[in-house]
DNA sequence: GGTCGGCGGTGACAAATGTCACCGGTGCCC
DNA sequence: GGGCACCGGTGACATTTGTCACCGCCGACC
């Protein structure tokens, strides 16, 4: 394989952006050969392009890095899939693996450390930040029941039972139990403390 | 002054702050002499460096951006600062301009342009993002008062209004009063709703 | 001096919320 | 078939909360 890898980088941030690209141009063995600001032209440019290797910033308008990694498993098999976060919270690792990413890593690894991660990836091994792998298993899996965490979402923006209840097309005392268990099993005093905890945790 | 410009670089996310520097070191007039880590390493490398920029990310651990602009103020006051920020909320920018911040601009920014922003604030110009200056403006200032503010904030982990009582030193009622003529203010249903329309303000 | 806004407080009342017990239905697994 | 967990719901109850009126005390401003 005398091929040199073949990158698509996504980030909203142009400014992290180009100079990544610069980075990893003084690379031999790595071309940038697509950049993209938006999730969803993430997905045009590795449609158009076909990278070997997709970094995908986590948070991005339109879909996040999660999503598009989602739609590029299908999309698009062969390319692998990277995630880099600014200041990553436990639970999207997690979910990350699931949907078949092969790293995972902060924005506080060196630009070198990122070329040779991505050509860990590129051969078909995986990268995972210790850190962020430690905070993961420390942190465990979301107590709460799907029902719950979809209840829980909707009371994050502080709206009032009532409104929950609507907008979940739920009774409101179906909503409260809900809510009260929730709370229970996160420890939190009220709904909204629970809100806060779960985010904390990576489970909202 | 046919000096290179002294730059100070400060972002905790290494990947950044390194490409930055790689880029910020291709402009001919541009010198990067220190970079940093966190808040109060800025500040050190600040007071060792003594440069004539210094580019602040606005999140960082320890000292944040605009606290260190103001310490910066302070010790090194012909030391120029600028804080470029990922997603900001409007008021930031109002704070940041009271402490004497001379560039506030987003990282979608490109780094030719972050290099045109680094000289012209070296030469003593200003430049706000007009994007995040037209949020600011319309966002406007804050309608509550400072008590007021600091109730919502110890509100806003979602605490009953005992515990925040208790952290105020303020009898429960009158911390009611507060959250309630707090949420009136900003048109929320409930203190919760209060504090994140605060956030998203800037206002907390 | 008078007015006004912010601060801190009290008391009372209505509404929202949290909590508990308990119901039926479903699907899964042993 | 019997447990068991999840879903959705009801009703009752105590607590928390939001809301309002009203109090005095400052300090600023006219």
């Amino acid at each position: 394989m005398n091929d040199r890898v073949r990158v698509l980088l996504a980030d909203d941030e142009h400014l992290i952006r180009g100079a990544l690209a610069a980075l990893l141009a003084l690379e031999d063995d790595l071309t940038v050969v697509a950049e993209a600001a938006s999730g969803p032209e993430a997905l045009a440019m590795a449609a158009a392009h076909r990278p070997d290797v997709a970094v995908l910033d986590l948070q991005m308008p339109g879909l996040d890095g999660l999503e598009v990694a989602a739609e590029l498993r299908h999309r698009l098999p062969e390319c692998r899939v990277m995630i880099v976060t600014g200041h990553g919270r436990p639970g999207y690792l997690k979910r990350a693996l699931q949907v078949g990413v092969r790293g995972f890593l902060p924005k506080t690894v060196s630009a070198s450390d990122l070329a040779g991660i991505i050509r860990t990836v590129r051969a078909g091994g995986r990268y995972v930040d210790p850190e962020l792998a430690a905070e993961a298993i420390s942190a465990g899996d979301s107590p709460l029941t799907p029902r719950e965490t979809d209840v829980l979402e909707l009371a994050a923006d502080g709206s009032p039972v009532a409104e929950i209840a609507e907008r979940a097309a739920l009774s409101p005392g179906t909503v409260r139990n809900y809510l009260s268990s929730a709370a229970g099993k996160l420890g939190a005093e009220n709904r909204h403390a629970a809100v806060r905890i779960a985010r904390e945790h990576g489970w909202l």
